[in-house]
RNA sequence: GCCCUCGUAGCUCAACGGAUAGAGUAACUGUCUUCGGAACAGUUGAUAGAGGUUCGAUUCCUCUCGGGGGCACCA
């Protein structure tokens, strides 16, 4: 393996600096050239210019060691992009979420996604990773449910009814009898724990078929009702050190910085979700010991987050030994551009979302059903993943379910279309092991790229460091990002050469090499996406 | 009222403080007897406003205007 240039420039400069093999040859200037793989200074005025002020290191790269990516690429196979760095360190991730009772709206997509996505980041950069899905399975919320099933007698466990029932209780509330019932399943009421144990099997089994849609596995499931037993040691621990106190007859603990304290116990001695999430933690710490726990949760909870991180490290159950993060992405808002609210009824089910784009999927020409929904749901998920994870996303249908132009189905389509050159390249040529080593050599028998052929090279292995930033930064958008111009460059290389018909044997088999280094690349991002990468389409 | 966040092309979005601010879409125009047209090429079009820091600001700071979210007994 050779010592990356990289590497070598953090070494000799102190810092990390950009590698550009720059598009313009009067970028030049200042350059530093590789060869074999080993670094020659061109100048010294490099870098002090670059130590005093940053900026770009622009680098000649030969076109020997570009093509010689092109074999690692290859070589490295599913493994290209992935390293060991996070050997030895655990990472939580806490996503998906969804609330019992409630339709898989289209607000728990974002979650979903990209929680996924950093989790298949992590794990392809060595940590090990344990997905959490903390479901929204306890609290006064079930209060109201119990109360509107008592109200109104309803036998209807489906899903359905049961959100009815939410946005009904929203029209005419009765915040106290709702409180009541909540206390009541807290306190180990026959009846409130049966009735909710219907709703919470009900909801699980719409969740688990969504999840399968979408293709996404969390590990562990343990949800909010689970910590009823850690929130009393939590209570405990509080109070031994002196945080808590009484306000308005509820139990709350003061945060520094913070005009509302941070409610444990309600007056009525309920629990609140301040307290489960500590609890949460608590049992993450000690049963995983993370190195980093990451919510992945959207930024209308960044208060609560702020408070609960501040008590945790309180608590002692967090701080220097682990690190907690809100990744606080952005929500969808309507064609208003308000947000989406389920006590008002005022939801896009995600199905819905997921049927339509699987419909559009096949009308375009998938035949095998698999196809069709890979493709349908890959459009969705890529729509959601390539937005800064921040920005709010205006929901349009027309937009979320984009085949074409910068899409999931254009990068799936592309990964199609190399599978579609090799598969004939192997018929036809019967060059099972391409060699990539050769371009069209000039009369110096030096290698030589076209426009093309380079533009592609120039972009191909950069795809290491783009998973890592995308992991450090917490930005999956950029794989998007990524993936797309990779796609994009080869696309244009391909409609303007001919792959298996090049003009001499060497072009040829570079070309294919190419192809399937391309192929390879796009696989492996979508794969970190969780986009399915069909060989057709 | 207070806190957080966002404001980039007609629309939807990109851009570690760095080079000529990139795409998609829409509109218009082209490419293909040849490996998959869900493609490729081209034209039109943008950093809300005013200051400041910096060699350099879409990015950092201040103010104004505008959108969104939040502000203890929902999660």
């Amino acid at each position: 393996m050779q010592k990356s240039i990289r590497d070598y420039l953090l070494e000799k400069i102190g810092k990390p600096v950009k590698l550009e093999h720059p598009e313009r040859e009067e970028w030049g200037d200042y350059a530093f050239f590789a060869k074999d793989g080993e670094v020659e200074i061109k100048s010294d005025e490099v870098i002090e210019r670059v130590e005093k002020v940053g900026g770009f290191v622009n680098i000649w790269l030969q076109n020997e060691w570009l093509s010689n990516k092109v074999s690692e690429v290859i070589k490295e196979g599913d493994k290209y992009g992935s390293t060991a760095e996070g050997s030895g360190k655990t990472v939580v991730i806490d996503y998906s979420a969804p609330n019992i009772a409630k339709r898989f709206g289209i607000g728990h997509l974002r979650s979903t996604i990209i929680g996924q996505a950093l989790y298949n980041l992590h794990q392809f950069l060595g940590y090990k990773v344990i997905g959490d899905n903390h479901l929204g399975d306890w609290g006064t919320q079930f209060g109201k449910l119990i109360y509107m099933i008592k109200k109104t007698g309803t036998e209807d466990y489906t899903i359905e009814n049961l959100e009815k029932l939410y946005v009904l209780f929203h029209q005419e509330p009765d915040d106290d009898g709702a409180r009541k019932w909540f206390k009541k399943l807290e306190d180990g009421d026959v009846e409130a724990k049966s009735i909710w144990k219907k709703c919470v099997d009900v909801s699980m089994a719409e969740f688990e078929r969504i999840y399968q849609i979408l293709g996404v596995k969390i590990d562990e499931t343990y949800g909010e009702s689970f910590y009823e037993d850690i929130m009393p040691e939590v209570i405990r621990e509080a109070k031994e050190r002196g945080i808590t106190s009484v306000s308005e007859g509820a139990l709350v603990v003061e945060v520094p910085g913070f005009k509302t304290p941070l409610m444990l116990l309600k007056s009525d001695g309920g629990t609140t979700y301040a307290i489960r999430d500590l609890a949460t933690l608590r049992f993450r710490k000690g049963k995983w010991s993370p190195k980093m726990i990451i919510y992945e949760v959207g930024a209308e909870q960044t208060l609560h987050f702020e408070q609960v991180f501040a008590v945790a490290r309180m608590l002692g159950y967090a701080g220097g030994d682990v690190k907690l993060v809100h990744t606080k992405h952005g929500l969808y808002l309507d064609a208003d551009g308000k947000k989406f609210a389920t006590r008002k009824g005022k939801t896009i089910k995600l199905e819905e979302v997921l049927e339509e784009a699987i419909g559009r999927a096949r009308k375009l020409g998938c035949e095998e059903e698999e196809t069709a929904k890979a493709v349908g749901v890959g459009a969705i998920k890529y729509f959601d993943l390539s937005h800064n994870i921040s920005s709010d996303i205006v929901f349009d249908w027309e937009k979320v379910m984009a085949l074409e132009g910068n899409s999931g189905p254009y990068l799936q389509y592309t990964f199609a279309r190399t599978q579609s050159v090799l598969s004939k390249a192997s018929t036809q040529y019967l060059t099972p092991n391409p060699s990539p080593n050769l371009g069209e050599g000039n009369q110096r028998g030096e290698v030589v790229f076209n426009d093309e052929e380079r533009s592609v090279l120039r972009y191909l292995y950069r795809f290491p460091e783009v998973v890592q930033e995308a992991a450090v930064r917490l930005a999956p958008n950029l794989v998007c990002n990524y993936l797309y111009e990779l796609a994009s460059k080869y696309n244009t290389f391909y409609n303007k050469h001919s792959i298996l018909s090049a003009g001499s044997e060497e072009a040829r088999n570079f070309r294919i090499g190419l192809t399937v280094a391309v192929g390879q690349i796009l696989k492996n991002g979508l794969g970190l996406l969780e986009i399915e990468a069909p060989g057709r389409m």
